[in-house]
DNA sequence: AAGAAGTACAACCGCCTTTTT
DNA sequence: GAAAAAGGCGGTTGTACTTCT
């Protein structure tokens, strides 16, 4: 037999969230974990389908996130990546591990085609060619396995990094992620990014919030210098009701901590603790997966796999340079 | 100043694969 | 092994915001 079903559709919420339901959410991911997505909503009383939780998560409250503008190197890696993977956006951001994929089919859907578009139609208007299209034709299909191997293989390569991190966690060593440890580690933690994005939240919803709005300008700077000040809630018994929540105060919003919720805001505090290790001393949870740990930290052993593993991690930049070497033409062939 | 058009992005939908019972 | 749900992914939509006319 199968197994019961996920959610009832009847009373399931849509549409936009808000930061209540953000900070439930967090708060509950923080102790339990993310994963078991259909637990999720019947434990934190959110009315949202599993799915729907999940997605918010891996999308918008995930910590490590970077959001914004897209850097030009960035674009460039999309724009390469597209053209060697097709709009295979899981895969490509991969390769970018602080954008989600969902951001980064945005960022091709309202940018990138149009640019393209536009750069290819002066490329037609120069060279008149098209005997080249039906040799670029051929190599397309004959290359398309081929990347979708390549796909596949550095996914796997990304997967087993993963597992073999966690492994490592267990014994005392703070995972690698050699994908991860590519990215410059940040003066904040990767805590600190799902807090400022719900602060950045904050300050949009104070901002619409026509009872608050007289708070919002002082506030909303408040919440975001609170938000980012080492010296706020660093264990020194602010209780989550005052400090940096409580200033934007819409009805319900207070008393969902001041209540003593179930799932109390303690990731206004963790950020904090400068170069969070990854454990929340509360509760014990690890965000394993998603941390930044630092490259010197292991200090396991190294199997073969795990050094090829991480050999090839490291070199990862020159195989970002060799996507940026091919040129344009090159990729414009594959569309 | 007002309406139209364009842009940006969060969220939903449906399909496919994986996992669980 | 089969059935059914969970999870994951890509495509698409809805809507708020900005720019143009």
């Amino acid at each position: 037999m199968g197994r019961p079903p996920c959610c009832d559709k009847i009373g399931v919420k849509k549409g936009p969230w808000t930061p209540e339901e953000d900070i439930i959410l967090v708060s509950y991911i923080q102790q339990h974990g993310p994963g078991n997505w259909r637990a999720v909503p019947s434990n934190t009383g959110l009315l949202r389908c599993s799915k729907s939780c999940r997605l918010r998560w891996t999308n918008y409250l995930r910590p490590g996130i970077k959001r914004g503008n897209f850097t030009e190197h960035e674009e460039k890696m999309i724009i390469h990546l597209q053209a060697l993977l097709g709009n295979r956006w899981a895969a490509i951001a991969s390769y970018l591990p602080q954008r989600t994929d969902n951001d980064i089919k945005n960022y091709w859907n309202t940018h990138l085609r149009k640019k393209l578009k536009k750069l290819q139609g002066n490329d037609e208007n120069s060279t008149q060619e098209g005997a080249t299209s039906s040799s670029s034709q051929s190599n397309f299909s004959k290359g398309r396995w081929e990347r979708r191997l390549q796909t596949d293989i550095h996914m796997a390569r990304k997967a087993l990094c993963e597992a073999l991190s966690l492994d490592k966690s267990d014994s005392s060593a703070n995972p690698i992620s050699p994908i991860l440890a590519q990215q410059p580690v940040t003066g904040s933690s990767s805590y600190a990014s799902s807090a400022e994005n719900i602060s950045r939240l904050l300050q949009n919803w104070m901002k619409d919030s026509p009872k608050s709005s007289e708070l919002s300008r002082s506030n909303s700077e408040t919440t975001q210098s609170s938000l980012n000040n080492p010296s706020i809630g660093s264990g020194s018994g602010s209780s989550p009701s005052e400090g940096t929540m409580s200033v934007a105060t819409p009805e319900g919003f207070d008393s969902f901590f001041s209540e003593g919720n179930a799932f109390t805001p303690e990731i206004f505090q963790v950020e904090s603790k400068p170069n969070f290790p990854n454990v929340n001393s509360e509760n014990g949870f690890l965000f394993q997966a998603e941390s930044k740990p630092s490259l010197e930290e292991s200090q396991v052993p190294l199997t073969l796999l795990e050094k090829w593993l991480f050999d090839d991690a490291i070199n990862a930049p020159a195989q970002e340079e060799v996507f940026m070497g091919m040129g344009l033409g090159e990729s414009a062939d594959f569309f």
